[in-house]
DNA sequence: TCTGGGGTCCTATAGCCT
DNA sequence: TCTGAGGCTATAGGACCC
Protein backbone atom coordinates (compact mmCIF):
# COMPACT_ATOMS: atom_id res chain seq x y z
CA UNK A 1 0.00 0.00 0.00
CA UNK A 2 1.20 3.47 -0.74
CA UNK A 3 2.53 6.01 2.04
CA UNK A 4 -0.54 8.61 1.80
CA UNK A 5 1.11 11.95 0.70
CA UNK A 6 2.50 14.75 3.38
CA UNK A 7 0.26 17.67 4.51
CA UNK A 8 1.44 20.33 3.06
CA UNK A 9 0.55 23.33 5.87
CA UNK A 10 1.60 27.06 5.42
CA UNK A 11 2.20 29.46 8.92
CA UNK A 12 1.40 33.22 7.82
CA UNK A 13 3.13 35.55 10.60
CA UNK A 14 1.95 38.94 10.15
CA UNK A 15 5.59 41.23 10.56
CA UNK A 16 5.33 42.89 13.61
CA UNK A 17 2.24 43.37 13.05
CA UNK A 18 0.96 46.14 15.83
CA UNK A 19 3.77 48.39 15.04
CA UNK A 20 2.96 47.79 10.71
CA UNK A 21 -0.62 49.15 11.38
CA UNK A 22 1.04 52.52 13.22
CA UNK A 23 3.23 53.06 10.90
CA UNK A 24 1.16 52.71 7.62
CA UNK A 25 -1.30 55.73 9.58
CA UNK A 26 1.26 57.24 10.40
CA UNK A 27 4.20 57.74 7.76
CA UNK A 28 6.11 60.02 8.79
CA UNK A 29 7.40 57.50 11.82
CA UNK A 30 8.90 55.01 8.84
CA UNK A 31 12.14 54.38 9.86
CA UNK A 32 12.08 55.55 13.60
CA UNK A 33 12.00 53.28 16.46
CA UNK A 34 8.60 52.90 17.19
CA UNK A 35 7.52 50.96 20.48
CA UNK A 36 4.00 49.82 21.23
CA UNK A 37 2.54 48.87 24.44
CA UNK A 38 0.08 49.63 27.38
CA UNK A 39 -2.49 51.79 27.29
CA UNK A 40 -1.34 55.02 26.84
CA UNK A 41 -1.82 56.50 30.48
CA UNK A 42 -0.17 57.88 32.72
CA UNK A 43 2.53 56.36 34.88
CA UNK A 44 0.62 52.54 33.86
CA UNK A 45 2.14 49.78 34.73
CA UNK A 46 2.61 47.51 31.88
CA UNK A 47 4.76 46.27 28.88
CA UNK A 48 5.93 46.00 25.36
CA UNK A 49 3.45 45.02 22.92
CA UNK A 50 5.86 45.19 19.90
CA UNK A 51 8.46 46.69 18.73
CA UNK A 52 9.58 47.32 15.43
CA UNK A 53 12.20 46.12 13.71
CA UNK A 54 14.13 49.96 14.09
CA UNK A 55 13.86 49.35 17.63
CA UNK A 56 15.14 46.14 17.86
CA UNK A 57 18.57 46.73 18.03
CA UNK A 58 18.58 48.82 20.89
CA UNK A 59 17.37 45.50 23.01
CA UNK A 60 13.48 46.50 22.78
CA UNK A 61 11.57 43.18 22.75
CA UNK A 62 7.88 42.29 23.53
CA UNK A 63 7.02 41.82 26.95
CA UNK A 64 9.69 43.88 28.33
CA UNK A 65 8.83 46.63 30.89
CA UNK A 66 7.74 50.04 29.16
CA UNK A 67 9.78 52.28 31.72
CA UNK A 68 12.72 50.02 30.61
CA UNK A 69 11.98 50.18 26.79
CA UNK A 70 11.81 54.25 27.96
CA UNK A 71 15.76 53.93 29.63
CA UNK A 72 17.11 52.03 26.68
CA UNK A 73 15.59 53.79 23.85
CA UNK A 74 14.13 57.15 24.89
CA UNK A 75 14.21 58.44 21.28
CA UNK A 76 11.76 55.83 19.87
CA UNK A 77 8.08 56.91 19.68
CA UNK A 78 6.05 55.39 21.99
CA UNK A 79 2.22 54.40 21.17
CA UNK A 80 -0.54 52.92 22.50
CA UNK A 81 -2.23 49.67 21.87
CA UNK A 82 -5.60 50.29 19.68
CA UNK A 83 -6.66 46.51 19.88
CA UNK A 84 -10.04 47.22 17.96
CA UNK A 85 -8.07 48.28 14.71
CA UNK A 86 -5.64 45.62 15.19
CA UNK A 87 -8.52 42.80 15.25
CA UNK A 88 -10.44 44.55 12.51
CA UNK A 89 -7.41 44.33 10.00
CA UNK A 90 -6.42 40.70 11.85
CA UNK A 91 -10.01 39.39 10.59
CA UNK A 92 -9.57 41.12 6.87
CA UNK A 93 -6.20 39.35 6.79
CA UNK A 94 -8.35 36.19 7.53
CA UNK A 95 -10.79 36.64 5.40
CA UNK A 96 -8.53 36.54 2.42
CA UNK A 97 -6.52 33.55 3.53
CA UNK A 98 -10.22 31.88 3.54
CA UNK A 99 -9.96 32.56 -0.47
CA UNK A 100 -6.98 30.09 -0.37
CA UNK A 101 -8.02 27.37 1.45
CA UNK A 102 -11.03 26.37 3.40
CA UNK A 103 -8.95 24.80 6.21
CA UNK A 104 -7.72 27.60 8.19
CA UNK A 105 -6.44 28.14 11.79
CA UNK A 106 -7.16 31.08 13.23
CA UNK A 107 -3.75 31.08 15.96
CA UNK A 108 -4.19 34.39 17.22
CA UNK A 109 -4.18 38.41 16.22
CA UNK A 110 -1.12 37.93 13.49
CA UNK A 111 -1.22 34.16 12.52
CA UNK A 112 -2.34 31.74 11.11
CA UNK A 113 -2.10 28.25 9.87
CA UNK A 114 -3.25 26.81 6.43
CA UNK A 115 -3.95 23.51 5.04
CA UNK A 116 -2.89 23.34 1.26
CA UNK A 117 -2.87 19.82 0.78
CA UNK A 118 -6.06 19.49 -1.29
CA UNK A 119 -4.88 23.24 -2.49
CA UNK A 120 -4.49 23.16 -6.59
CA UNK A 121 -0.94 24.19 -7.49
CA UNK A 122 2.58 24.02 -5.37
CA UNK A 123 2.75 25.24 -1.92
CA UNK A 124 5.47 27.90 -2.71
CA UNK A 125 3.49 29.38 -5.54
CA UNK A 126 0.45 29.47 -2.93
CA UNK A 127 2.65 31.16 -0.45
CA UNK A 128 3.99 33.77 -3.07
CA UNK A 129 0.42 34.71 -4.43
CA UNK A 130 -1.20 34.87 -0.26
CA UNK A 131 1.84 37.14 0.74
CA UNK A 132 1.17 39.53 -2.01
CA UNK A 133 -2.60 39.90 -1.58
CA UNK A 134 -2.21 40.78 1.77
CA UNK A 135 0.52 43.45 0.80
CA UNK A 136 -2.06 44.62 -1.98
CA UNK A 137 -5.16 45.18 0.41
CA UNK A 138 -3.51 45.98 3.51
CA UNK A 139 -0.13 47.61 2.54
CA UNK A 140 1.43 45.02 5.20
CA UNK A 141 3.91 42.30 5.13
CA UNK A 142 3.98 39.00 6.45
CA UNK A 143 6.68 35.96 7.06
CA UNK A 144 5.30 32.23 5.77
CA UNK A 145 6.25 29.19 6.40
CA UNK A 146 6.00 25.82 4.87
CA UNK A 147 6.20 22.52 6.16
CA UNK A 148 4.66 18.79 6.77
CA UNK A 149 3.00 19.56 9.70
CA UNK A 150 2.01 23.14 12.10
CA UNK A 151 5.37 22.70 13.99
CA UNK A 152 7.89 22.62 10.95
CA UNK A 153 5.52 25.58 9.10
CA UNK A 154 5.69 27.86 12.29
CA UNK A 155 9.57 27.20 13.00
CA UNK A 156 10.07 27.90 9.11
CA UNK A 157 8.15 30.95 9.03
CA UNK A 158 9.99 32.41 11.99
CA UNK A 159 13.82 31.63 9.85
CA UNK A 160 13.23 34.44 7.29
CA UNK A 161 11.84 38.02 9.04
CA UNK A 162 10.51 40.34 7.81
CA UNK A 163 8.79 39.29 4.77
CA UNK A 164 10.20 35.86 4.04
CA UNK A 165 8.98 32.47 2.48
CA UNK A 166 10.98 29.20 3.91
CA UNK A 167 10.37 25.83 3.05
CA UNK A 168 10.68 22.63 5.90
CA UNK A 169 11.23 19.19 4.92
CA UNK A 170 11.45 16.23 7.14
CA UNK A 171 14.50 15.70 6.10
CA UNK A 172 15.61 19.28 6.77
CA UNK A 173 15.05 18.89 10.51
CA UNK A 174 18.72 17.55 11.14
CA UNK A 175 20.34 20.05 9.24
CA UNK A 176 17.91 23.29 9.40
CA UNK A 177 16.48 22.66 13.05
CA UNK A 178 18.29 20.70 15.22
CA UNK A 179 21.29 23.93 15.33
CA UNK A 180 18.33 25.75 16.56
CA UNK A 181 18.20 27.01 20.45
CA UNK A 182 15.60 24.52 22.29
CA UNK A 183 13.87 28.14 23.49
CA UNK A 184 12.91 28.18 19.30
CA UNK A 185 10.41 25.34 20.47
CA UNK A 186 7.21 26.27 20.77
CA UNK A 187 6.60 25.37 23.95
CA UNK A 188 9.79 25.95 25.12
CA UNK A 189 9.27 29.08 27.68
CA UNK A 190 11.71 30.68 30.04
CA UNK A 191 10.93 27.57 32.67
CA UNK A 192 11.25 24.85 30.53
CA UNK A 193 14.48 26.57 28.59
CA UNK A 194 16.42 26.65 31.50
CA UNK A 195 15.53 23.55 33.10
CA UNK A 196 16.77 21.78 30.15
CA UNK A 197 19.64 24.01 30.22
CA UNK A 198 20.73 22.74 33.36
CA UNK A 199 20.58 19.39 31.88
CA UNK A 200 23.01 20.53 29.43
CA UNK A 201 20.60 20.72 26.51
CA UNK A 202 21.03 23.58 24.69
CA UNK A 203 19.83 22.93 21.00
CA UNK A 204 16.87 21.27 19.55
CA UNK A 205 19.08 18.51 18.42
CA UNK A 206 20.28 17.53 21.96
CA UNK A 207 16.76 17.47 22.65
CA UNK A 208 16.47 15.20 19.70
CA UNK A 209 19.29 12.50 21.41
CA UNK A 210 17.90 13.15 24.77
CA UNK A 211 15.92 9.60 25.80
CA UNK A 212 12.14 10.30 26.31
CA UNK A 213 12.27 8.59 29.62
CA UNK A 214 14.55 11.62 30.79
CA UNK A 215 12.20 14.18 29.18
CA UNK A 216 9.11 11.94 30.93
CA UNK A 217 10.93 12.04 34.40
CA UNK A 218 11.85 15.57 34.29
CA UNK A 219 8.44 17.13 32.17
CA UNK A 220 5.91 14.86 33.21
CA UNK A 221 4.26 12.56 30.39
CA UNK A 222 2.58 14.90 28.36
CA UNK A 223 5.26 18.08 28.35
CA UNK A 224 8.25 15.37 28.02
CA UNK A 225 6.15 13.33 25.66
CA UNK A 226 5.66 16.62 23.58
CA UNK A 227 9.37 17.75 23.66
CA UNK A 228 10.50 14.58 22.45
CA UNK A 229 8.22 14.40 19.42
CA UNK A 230 8.67 18.10 18.78
CA UNK A 231 12.53 18.04 18.46
CA UNK A 232 11.92 15.02 15.66
CA UNK A 233 9.74 17.18 14.00
CA UNK A 234 7.13 15.22 14.46
CA UNK A 235 3.48 16.56 15.39
CA UNK A 236 0.02 15.37 14.12
CA UNK A 237 -2.13 17.92 15.45
CA UNK A 238 -4.56 19.01 13.33
CA UNK A 239 -5.62 22.12 11.98
CA UNK A 240 -8.43 23.34 14.76
CA UNK A 241 -10.65 25.34 12.51
CA UNK A 242 -13.46 26.33 15.03
CA UNK A 243 -12.96 26.16 19.35
CA UNK A 244 -15.98 27.28 21.57
CA UNK A 245 -14.22 29.57 24.80
CA UNK A 246 -14.02 28.12 27.98
CA UNK A 247 -13.48 31.23 30.08
CA UNK A 248 -14.04 34.66 30.36
CA UNK A 249 -12.20 36.85 32.50
CA UNK A 250 -11.17 40.43 33.47
CA UNK A 251 -8.20 41.81 35.08
CA UNK A 252 -6.72 44.79 36.11
CA UNK A 253 -3.15 45.77 37.54
CA UNK A 254 -3.51 48.58 39.87
CA UNK A 255 -1.05 52.13 38.89
CA UNK A 256 -0.24 52.01 42.65
CA UNK A 257 -0.78 49.05 45.23
CA UNK A 258 -3.66 49.13 47.26
CA UNK A 259 -4.37 48.23 50.69
CA UNK A 260 -7.66 49.23 51.25
CA UNK A 261 -10.05 46.07 51.62
CA UNK A 262 -13.63 48.28 50.67
CA UNK A 263 -11.69 49.88 47.35
CA UNK A 264 -10.61 46.38 46.44
CA UNK A 265 -14.43 44.93 46.51
CA UNK A 266 -15.51 48.06 44.84
CA UNK A 267 -13.09 47.18 41.62
CA UNK A 268 -13.78 43.76 42.37
CA UNK A 269 -17.23 44.40 41.28
CA UNK A 270 -16.62 46.78 38.44
CA UNK A 271 -14.78 44.09 37.19
CA UNK A 272 -17.41 41.27 37.75
CA UNK A 273 -19.86 43.56 35.81
CA UNK A 274 -16.95 43.93 32.87
CA UNK A 275 -17.05 39.81 32.98
CA UNK A 276 -20.84 39.89 33.06
CA UNK A 277 -21.26 42.31 29.99
CA UNK A 278 -19.05 40.10 27.89
CA UNK A 279 -20.64 37.08 28.47
CA UNK A 280 -23.89 39.03 27.45
CA UNK A 281 -22.87 40.21 24.62
CA UNK A 282 -21.29 36.77 23.23
CA UNK A 283 -24.55 34.73 24.82
CA UNK A 284 -22.38 32.05 27.66
CA UNK A 285 -23.27 31.37 30.68
CA UNK A 286 -20.55 29.68 33.25
CA UNK A 287 -20.87 27.65 36.26
CA UNK A 288 -18.04 28.99 38.14
CA UNK A 289 -16.01 32.32 39.15
CA UNK A 290 -12.29 32.50 40.16
CA UNK A 291 -10.39 35.73 41.44
CA UNK A 292 -6.87 36.12 41.07
CA UNK A 293 -4.94 38.34 43.53
CA UNK A 294 -1.60 39.59 43.12
CA UNK A 295 0.33 41.03 45.84
CA UNK A 296 2.72 43.95 45.77
CA UNK A 297 5.19 41.24 46.15
CA UNK A 298 4.33 39.47 42.72
CA UNK A 299 3.01 36.27 45.03
CA UNK A 300 -0.13 35.52 42.86
CA UNK A 301 -3.28 33.49 44.11
CA UNK A 302 -6.49 32.26 43.22
CA UNK A 303 -10.18 30.97 44.55
CA UNK A 304 -12.74 30.01 43.09
CA UNK A 305 -16.34 28.97 43.96
CA UNK A 306 -18.89 26.82 42.19
CA UNK A 307 -22.28 28.46 40.79
CA UNK A 308 -25.60 26.73 41.94
CA UNK A 309 -26.85 27.22 38.46
CA UNK A 310 -25.15 28.53 35.12
CA UNK A 311 -25.42 32.22 34.73
CA UNK A 312 -24.32 35.73 33.01
CA UNK A 313 -26.01 37.32 35.86
CA UNK A 314 -23.49 40.60 37.10
CA UNK A 315 -24.81 40.15 40.32
CA UNK A 316 -24.71 36.54 41.02
CA UNK A 317 -20.82 36.32 39.94
CA UNK A 318 -20.30 39.91 42.00
CA UNK A 319 -21.42 37.80 44.94
CA UNK A 320 -19.19 34.93 44.25
CA UNK A 321 -16.11 37.11 43.49
CA UNK A 322 -16.02 38.97 47.17
CA UNK A 323 -16.99 34.98 48.59
CA UNK A 324 -13.76 34.12 46.62
CA UNK A 325 -11.88 37.40 47.49
CA UNK A 326 -12.97 37.30 51.22
CA UNK A 327 -10.86 33.82 51.70
CA UNK A 328 -7.56 35.66 50.94
CA UNK A 329 -5.31 37.47 53.75
CA UNK A 330 -4.77 40.78 52.96
CA UNK A 331 -1.03 41.34 54.90
CA UNK A 332 0.02 42.74 51.98
CA UNK A 333 -0.79 45.57 49.45
CA UNK A 334 -2.53 44.07 46.21
CA UNK A 335 -1.31 45.12 42.31
CA UNK A 336 -3.25 42.92 40.30
CA UNK A 337 -7.19 41.89 40.74
CA UNK A 338 -8.75 39.64 38.02
CA UNK A 339 -12.34 37.86 37.52
CA UNK A 340 -12.80 34.80 35.48
CA UNK A 341 -15.92 33.03 34.81
CA UNK A 342 -15.34 28.88 33.37
CA UNK A 343 -17.50 26.49 32.33
CA UNK A 344 -19.04 28.59 29.81
CA UNK A 345 -21.85 27.43 27.27
CA UNK A 346 -23.59 28.87 24.68
CA UNK A 347 -27.05 30.03 25.02
C1' DT B 1 14.75 46.16 34.74
C1' DC B 2 10.50 45.06 37.48
C1' DT B 3 7.48 42.50 35.36
C1' DG B 4 -0.16 43.51 30.87
C1' DG B 5 -4.27 41.15 29.66
C1' DG B 6 -6.63 37.50 27.57
C1' DG B 7 -6.60 32.92 27.13
C1' DT B 8 -5.24 27.41 27.08
C1' DC B 9 -3.56 23.12 28.92
C1' DC B 10 -1.22 20.23 32.33
C1' DT B 11 -0.13 18.58 37.00
C1' DA B 12 -0.25 17.99 41.96
C1' DT B 13 -3.05 17.39 45.74
C1' DA B 14 -6.94 16.57 48.72
C1' DG B 15 -11.25 14.61 49.64
C1' DC B 16 -14.66 11.32 48.61
C1' DC B 17 -16.27 6.94 47.04
C1' DT B 18 -16.07 2.03 46.10
C1' DT C 1 -15.82 -3.92 60.43
C1' DC C 2 -11.53 -2.07 59.37
C1' DT C 3 -8.07 -0.86 56.13
C1' DG C 4 -6.16 0.18 51.87
C1' DA C 5 -5.75 0.85 46.86
C1' DG C 6 -7.30 3.11 43.07
C1' DG C 7 -10.43 6.17 40.52
C1' DC C 8 -12.83 10.40 40.13
C1' DT C 9 -13.59 15.32 40.83
C1' DA C 10 -12.65 19.93 42.32
C1' DT C 11 -9.23 23.24 43.33
C1' DA C 12 -4.87 25.75 43.00
C1' DG C 13 -0.74 26.58 40.82
C1' DG C 14 2.37 26.81 36.95
C1' DA C 15 3.91 27.26 32.25
C1' DC C 16 3.06 28.85 27.91
C1' DC C 17 1.26 31.59 23.87
C1' DC C 18 -0.10 35.92 21.32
Amino acid sequence: MAEAAPRRILHVDMDAFFAAIELRRHPELKGKPVVIGGSGRRGERSVVSTASYEARPFGIRSGMPLTLAHRWCPQAVFLPVDYATYAAESVRIKRLLAEFSPVVEDAGIDEAFLDLTAVAGDSETVARAIKRRILEETGLTCSAGIGPNKLLAKLASDMQKPDGLTVLAAADVASRVWPLPARKLPGVGPKTGARLAALGVHTIGALAHTPVETLVAHFGPAHGGYLHDAAQGIDDSPLVTHWEPKSASHETTFPRDIGDAALLRRRLGELAREVAEGLAEEGYVGDHVTVKLRYEDFDTHTHAVALAAPTRDAETIRAAALECFARFPLDRRVRLLGVRVGGLTRT
